[in-house]
DNA sequence: TAGATTGTTAATCGATTAACAATC
DNA sequence: TAGATTGTTAATCGATTAACAATC
């Protein structure tokens, strides 16, 4: 990445959609594709498409288009998806469940470790292979195992403690399913899916229709 | 709402951030709010909450700021969640009933009639007091209950043909959590929740820290 | 070569921030 | 009244779109 400055993260939120159809046109067989089909499949302008690709490098030819292996190879790469990143879930109610069971993330890289709740009734059962543990543990287990990520699926009373015991054991990110502000290091990353904001704002679009943009 | 022109959608995605602030200051028995105290908590400038409140109206008081109650009713109707809205799952597995099972869902007046799943080891188990019921009998129960929002929580090799059932059935908004963009009528707003998409996000700043900007 | 499509600059558009008069 | 804080205009900043020379 022989870049100097920081891209911005209405591209970075791009990316992924980039990469999930350049993916299914891979499985298709295809192998090349112009800045306008993918405007066409992803409903970005080919300009704005063109533009954020070159944030990150020229990987495109004049007259061709883009080699969509290659495309596809390097924008894992910039998106960190050539690694396994060790995970582990706090909270193993449905929501943690769900993204133990989720085989696409581990098809990603995302290695999900362990789930972990207080719950005495889960501590104990499996989801899949994974061992339900006692949060107790949880601090020593990161460290251990030097878990990266760490996904908070519990109620939102109990978000900030489990934020700090990450906090304390060295996490790098967190990917919080809480509906909470974490507070926590700078140098720790927070990536938050905010379920009820996303309701709020469809609730919001029923309610505007002439708001509502299908993009 | 005596308004007529369009509120861009960065204005919208804030909203509920403002309303869950509001709603625990509420809970704190705290009556009167500045913007820049809800910048303090939301870390948005106050310049920028007094403009996007100020798309919707004039809700505060020079020299006293906002009221709390009242400007977290009038956001509450802004959002639409002074109603109740009656909603299906599609995709009775861990994440549908991880949906069905979050009471804040509910109480803020999204009410879920039943969810639907194809699988015969699901159908005729209860969430809660929800019946999981045949995908076969999606279409008429919505017409019979008049159900507005359909949540998708089935793989993406389903999605679009439930997007199209809902369709057909006069659903007017779908709750998305399949990693696909559905087809369908204009006049149906979609709302998606694309894990994987925020997952990749967390791992590009994990790769690309410096360009990270915890707000 | 001729045609196609990129990479990139310039123009436009929109969103955020700053500033301050209005006013509670 | 004096102080505080909004509502709103103007200035700035950043993102998107348009255009086209470069080049495969």
């Amino acid at each position: 990445m022989d870049r100097d400055n920081k891209v911005s993260i209405t591209v970075i939120r791009r990316l992924p959609k980039y990469y999930r159809y350049l993916g299914e046109l891979l499985r298709k067989g295809i192998n090349r594709v112009s800045s306008q089909e993918l405007s066409n499949m992803t409903g970005f302008t080919a300009s704005q498409i063109r533009q954020d690709l070159n944030n990150f490098g020229g990987f495109g030819q004049q007259g061709y288009g883009y080699n969509v292996e290659e495309l596809h190879t390097q924008l894992g790469k910039i998106l960190g998806l050539d690694k396994v990143y060790k995970t582990v879930i706090a909270g193993a109610g449905n929501l943690g469940q769900a993204v133990a069971n989720y085989k696409g993330f581990e098809d990603a890289g995302f290695k999900i470790l362990s789930l972990f709740d207080k719950n005495p009734k889960l501590i104990g059962l499996k989801i899949r292979d994974l061992e339900i543990r006692d949060v107790d543990e949880l601090a020593d287990f990161i460290v251990e195992n030097e878990v990266e990520i760490g996904i908070i699926t519990t109620p939102k009373e109990n978000a900030q403690e489990i934020a700090d015991i990450y906090m304390k054991s060295g996490i790098k990110g967190i990917w919080n399913f809480a509906p909470a502000d974490l507070k926590v290091n700078e140098d720790i990353i927070i990536e938050n899916v905010h379920l009820n904001e996303s309701l709020f704002t469809l609730s919001y679009f029923l309610n505007n229709k002439s708001d509502y943009v299908n993009s």
